[in-house]
DNA sequence: AGCACGCCGACT
DNA sequence: GTCGGCGTGCTC
């Protein structure tokens, strides 16, 4: 008797199939079964979505499966769920989004490579403590965790840099995994790099009571050989703590009771290629999904949860979760003082002013260290010829390429392409062609010279270093640089954002920021909250030790033409709450998120008028549909960097204040949208962006 | 996405 | 004369 079967496959929205094909079996297969199926002239991984015998017949020449991948107990309903609520919101296929949640490894491997892994002794868990040395819980600590074991969340752990939220998340597993003998816990954190620190706190904390294997890591860094065995691992129950990047979001985890999102403002949680999700979004709706505690963790959070952490009014979204406060240091380490420099009392063109200067020596010279941030890498952002007027800019983009010194290179950060920098200006040959505008490059050669004739407490120069994409572009390298900072072998180290992030400097006693003014001014309606965080999370990095800011209190200095910016203001009480119902109220007035909800659709072209007639096409087939729901659809415009590698980028911003309806526009929009692609020729790609990051 | 088929440029 | 570029079309 054959039955007939619902198969998800892994083909993208666009390529004309984006449901479920039916194949046939002679036997009913468990919803979530993984098979094999053929698929045109290859064989690929199929999941079992249903079984749909009722199915009316069609004239399609059914094909039947070719294998079962038995070995593996099928998908639960909850991770079909979550997949298919995922492949919804974020507007792709379900087939996409579920097979690009599996290990590659799954559609290679063969019956006899299962037999093999799988008769594989499990390392016996060495585990060999029953009980391990737990550090006293601070009154905060203690209070935080009776309101997570009395109330269901989810919660907004709000706790500042050094109050001691890992410590939080470590009791609040222990507590689940205890009780529990089979519970399993999902930790996510915003970047990979920051995976070895959590994890080495993890298996500190709980390798001692259940073994090495307990935990498992899942992040794009893994072979396919790791990949696969971690997700064996977390799918069969074995590992009892899956940590990883958003991708873990999606880990099937049969177990599942608690899950912890660690640094939940950050914008590495959004996807942006592919199914644009957001990790942090779609673990609440896990959470609520599998009836799963969630705690979201930050010293910044972002609006939205903020927002949705606030007492509930009539607002939609507040009152959604629980807020929980953290503010003291442990240890008593004051957080830093800020000190503004007013720029506009500096000598035109300062990059360091004497006042910053002068303390950064005193730091030096007391063997301490010294953060030095600039959002910007490279030595200039752009070469330029005073004769003719000519710009280093990039052939391929609308952007300038950036003046590398270090091998005297043009760089295009947008699309990569590099060449030597020319001798003479190409456009006029003048041999004086000048960089204009600074990046760290040029900041740790300026700052080399500025401190050319001071000398360290011992008598040698002083030791700059740089941290930014360009000095750490070989592997292993950034793990070197950290550690000779670690090691107290630098004394002044600059860098980009990547040095504000995680990393616990226990000799830095100052924090600066030199041309953070950008982001006051930006289009970019999120961009305070951003420098917000990154200023917050800079000024944690100092004084964490707090012997140290007994005898020497941090500060963090921000260089700033406008030193009475309520930004700054708020920076400076450490008033995050202040800093946040200031941005609230603005959002609120001018209707943007949290209080509205957007999705942006994009196009690729060879020329932007292709890309915006498409769009403008869609707006019109789209009207009559957005009046009926109240969605505002905004005329098509070029993306800021309008051109990189020689396509040109538009993009459409669509509004409304129902994320309901929001959600209910672009399901029937999409499928207009696929079909409106064939008279668009020149369109190479398009694609939906729900709740976009930036604009 | 893969993987085919199909029609135009520089090489053994 | 072929090898190979990636444009177009299809997959239950």
């Amino acid at each position: 008797m054959s039955h007939q079967l619902s198969i998800m496959v892994h083909t993208p929205a666009h390529s004309g199939i984006g449901e479920a094909l039916t194949y046939t079996h002679n036997e009913v297969l468990a919803a979530g079964t993984l098979v094999r199926v053929p698929l045109g002239k290859r064989e690929t991984l199929g999941i079992t979505w249903s079984s749909n015998d009722a199915a009316p017949q069609t004239d399609l020449k059914l094909r039947a499966i070719t294998g079962v991948l038995g070995h593996v107990a099928p998908l639960s309903a909850p991770w079909m769920h979550l997949v298919e609520f995922a492949a919804r919101y974020y507007q792709r296929s379900v087939g996409e989004v579920a097979l690009a949640a599996l290990p590659n490894q799954l559609r290679a491997l063969t019956s006899a490579q299962w037999e093999r892994k799988l008769k594989r002794p499990t390392p016996t868990a060495n585990h060999t403590a029953s009980t391990v040395n737990l550090p006293q819980l601070t009154p905060e600590q203690s209070e935080v965790l009776t309101q997570i074991q009395t109330q269901r969340g989810p919660f907004l752990l709000f706790g500042n840099t050094g109050s001691g939220k890992t410590e939080v998340y470590l009791r609040a597993a222990q507590a689940v995994l205890e009780q529990d003998k089979q519970a399993q816990i999902l930790v996510m954190v915003p970047e990979i790099n920051l995976t070895p620190q959590l994890e080495a706190r993890f298996k500190a904390r709980f390798a001692p009571l259940w073994g090495d294997a307990c935990l498992v890591t899942m992040h794009s860094g893994l072979t396919p050989a790791q990949r696969m065995n971690h997700w064996l691992a977390a799918h069969t129950g074995r590992a009892r703590i899956v940590l990883g990047t958003r991708m873990a979001v999606f880990a099937s985890m049969p177990h599942l009771k608690l899950i912890v999102v660690d640094e939940e403002h950050d914008p590495s949680y959004k996807q942006q290629e592919g199914a644009r999700y957001s990790a942090r979004d779609l673990a609440i709706y896990r959470g609520h999904l599998e009836h799963v505690q969630v705690i979201l963790g930050s010293a910044t959070p972002s609006l939205e949860s903020w927002h949705h952490s606030r007492a509930a009014t009539q607002e939609e979204g507040a009152g959604r979760y629980v807020r929980l406060l953290m503010p003291s240091r442990i240890g008593d380490g004051a957080l830093p003082a800020v000190r503004r420099v007013d720029m506009n009392h500096q000598p035109r063109h300062t990059i360091f002013s004497e006042p910053l200067l002068q303390a950064m020596r005193e730091r030096v010279q007391r063997g301490e260290q010294v953060l030095v941030l600039l959002n910007r890498r490279g030595y200039a952002p752009v070469l330029h010829c005073k004769d003719c007027g000519w710009k280093s800019e990039c052939p391929h983009c609308s952007a300038y390429r950036v003046f590398h010194k270090i091998d005297r290179s043009l760089r295009c950060h947008h699309c990569g392409f590099a060449q030597a920098v020319p001798r003479a200006c190409p456009s006029c040959g003048n041999l004086d062609i000048s960089p204009l505008g600074r990046g760290t490059e040029q900041l740790e050669e300026h700052l080399a010279e500025l401190l050319g004739d001071f000398k360290r407490p011992e008598g040698q120069a002083v030791r700059i270093a740089r941290i930014d994409a360009d000095s750490t572009r070989l592997k292993g390298e950034l793990d070197r640089q950290l550690a000779d900072m670690h090691a107290g072998e630098v004394d002044i180290l600059v860098g980009t954002q990547m040095i504000a992030k995680g990393h616990d400097f226990r000799r830095v006693s100052l924090v600066a920021a030199l041309d953070p003014d950008g982001a006051l001014f930006s289009s970019d309606f999120r961009a305070p909250e951003r420098l917000f965080s990154l200023l917050m999370q800079a000024a944690g990095r100092a004084g964490r030790d707090a012997n140290l800011s007994q005898t020497s209190p941090c500060e963090m200095w921000v260089q700033t033409f406008h030193p009475q910016h309520a930004l700054f203001e708020a920076l400076k009480q450490h008033d995050f709450a202040r800093f946040a119902e200031q941005q609230l109220q603005e959002r609120r007035e001018a209707n943007l998120p949290p209080f509205s909800f957007q999705a942006l659709v994009r196009a690729d072209a060879k020329t932007q008028s292709a890309a915006q007639d498409f769009l403008n096409a869609a707006r019109e087939l789209a009207d009559a549909l957005a009046v009926q729901l109240q969605v505002d659809v905004y005329p098509a415009v070029p993306m800021t960097i309008q051109r990189v590698a020689n396509v040109e980028r538009a993009q459409m911003l669509v509004e409304c204040l129902s994320r309901k309806a929001l959600q209910q526009f672009l399901s029937q929009w999409q499928a207009q949208l696929h079909t409106m692609r064939a008279q668009h020729k020149q369109v190479i790609r398009w694609a939906i962006d729900v709740d976009p990051l930036a604009i």
